[in-house]
DNA sequence: CATCGCTATGATACCGATAACACGGAGGAA
DNA sequence: TTCCTCCGTGTTATCGGTATCATAGCGATG
């Protein structure tokens, strides 16, 4: 016979039609095998079996789901996978979703939107079962494309009017408007707000609007926003620099919020070096409670956000969409103030 | 007609043969005009092209990739992702597979061997082209599985005799045994080795053969090893716990090194709240270098590891090998000892 | 003992794409 | 002008499974 491994065979393993040959059925017999055991007399079932296992037959779902019409597969796509919050979300989905046999593909955009839209292209490809995103940023190429193929889409890391299908998420304009409260009823006066770019970020931009309103409803004309432009990795230092810059510019400042409790710590750390006392002389506040912020002397003041909860809700929310039953579209999970030695508590 | 949609058609977007039909063609001309747009007139390459963007046509990649033969998937299973280790290893390799074109798919085994096995046997039956894993601890049924089927493995953060395919790791035992030589060359005399449960870890058992030739080698007959067993979390309370411990059975100690960064600035911490000093009183050392350890008070001396660039590697040579390049099948990269604040620095 | 009905297995078609080969028409050489 | 190429497109078979329907063999029934 002719040598069967010469054309570019996909599996390494055997094929369906090989176990059959080899334990004196048809295809169709060790499909059953596999998919209804119960519809087999457990003679030929047991002839099967051992055929699979002689052969070490491994069954090849690409062909399956051609004819089944379900791939198992869910894709994700996050801005990096090396920031730990990214990574928790994807952990809680993955949980979720490995319990009811679904695997997760995953991508990172860094950060930007057209790199994401050509991945979502190039993951629909595969007919994933479902979608999860990272924030409600996109470029409208790609929310054409998923409004049209109509698979179900789930938004994560914030909350806002037009999703593309689902979301979940928590307000980043109530976080950091609730932070910005915080440290005013601390007695802090002169408030300097630190962002990472906004042009393409719902979240961040969010988080400023939180800020100012809090801000105005105080009564104070906020100082100008400090925006940090952090080419690809974040870091520590960022924040120490933004900290000198904004004590340059705006020497009354007694306290700094800051976007992300990276750039928060190096600012802790700056001062501590400088001398500046912490919490007295100012103020600082984080968001995301990293673990560094738990870690850095004074503790870090932050927002704690539901990172793992997020991808678990949208792992849920998936799987009742598949299962057909109802379920809520757009879920808002809380976040909450953790007071700790950075900031001076709240004189309620 | 019958309307198409009631079986379960896996698309929802366009098939091939409709947007072939639509622009007057056979389906075989939609495909050159995918793969090898050069043999096409212009002319209908422009009427393909158009009928493609009328009816939103997405190619489905399953019945591609069953036919040619390559799925441009990899597969990669992590204990967690919630480590920011393995979740770097993992973005070095979505980083180096994703210019290939190659989409990751990812699995978390919560560190058991077990789950790992059933999980590779599931991600099997997807035909990756290659396989990423951590360690090189796996159930025989795993090895077995693997070896039969002949796909390309790379195994990482490890380096061992009997790799199932390839390894790129960096040597526990090496690493452990230069940290351990560096506290000795500081002037410790009785050092605790703290360690995570080992039976089921290469990773654990190398860094104690390390600890342990270090201080043999230095003429000291080791105290006993330390193991924690983290059910679950690894939290920097584990580590406070283990100091105390320590401390109270061998009330001589003056150096404790940890096997996970999280558990050193979690004694780091509670040394700060007992009053204990750092690192004259007892030196502490960690393993990782991880961003707790650059921020806490004093900063910890660590061993640096290669994660990403593991992942890297890893990525590069399963690149190299599905393009049938020559290329190394063992890959030991470097470690280095940071030393910070939390021990005294060699007297060398 | 003939008929009915059920059950275990087989035969056929199809999922959506691609490789390999067939074929018809335009253009060049003789 | 006639024959030969070559090029663009269509036809057919196939990848590895699964749904559907057909059928053979068996026991139960009257």
């Amino acid at each position: 016979m002719v040598d069967n491994d010469k054309t570019g065979r996909l599996g390494f393993g055997a094929t369906m039609a090989e176990v059959a040959a080899l334990a004196g059925v048809t295809k169709m017999t060790v499909s059953r095998v596999l998919r209804h055991p119960e519809k087999v007399t457990p003679a030929t079932r047991a002839r099967v079996t051992e055929a699979m296992a002689t052969t070490g037959y491994v069954p090849n779902r690409l062909a399956g789901s051609l004819t089944a019409g379900a791939t198992g597969l869910v894709a994700a796509i996050v801005p990096t996978l090396r920031h730990s919050l990214f990574a928790d979300t994807l952990e809680g989905l993955a949980d979720v979703l490995s319990e009811a046999g679904l695997d997760l593909i995953v991508s990172s955009s860094a950060y930007r939107t057209d790199v994401e839209e050509s991945q979502i292209r190039s993951l629909l490809e595969r007919r994933p079962e479902a979608l999860v995103l990272t924030g409600l940023t996109h470029t409208p190429g790609a929310r054409d494309l998923l409004r049209g193929f109509g698979l179900p889409v789930v938004e994560t890391w914030e909350t806002g009017d037009e999703p593309i299908d689902m979301v979940v998420g928590y307000s980043n304009r109530k976080a950091a408007h609730a932070m910005t409260r915080q440290l005013l009823l601390a007695g802090y006066e002169n408030i300097v707000f630190v962002n990472g770019p906004s042009e393409n970020n719902e979240r961040a931009r969010h988080r400023a609007e939180g800020y100012l309103s809090a801000m105005r409803e105080a009564g104070k004309e906020p100082p100008p926003i400090h925006v940090v432009h952090d080419e690809g990795a974040i870091l520590p230092e960022t924040g120490a620099n933004a900290l000198r810059a904004v004590r340059k510019k705006l020497p009354e400042t007694d306290a700094l919020f800051f976007t992300s409790d990276v750039f928060a710590v190096g600012a802790v750390l700056a001062c501590r070096e400088a001398g500046i006392a912490v919490p007295d002389a100012i103020g600082i506040a984080g968001f995301h409670d990293l673990e560094i912020g738990r870690v850095v002397s004074p503790t870090l003041t932050t927002v704690h956000v539901p990172a793992l909860e997020m991808g678990r809700r949208a792992g849920e929310m998936i799987l009742a969409r598949l299962s057909g039953r109802r379920h809520g579209a757009r879920e808002e999970l809380g976040f909450s103030i953790l007071q700790r030695a950075s900031t001076r508590p709240p004189t309620k």
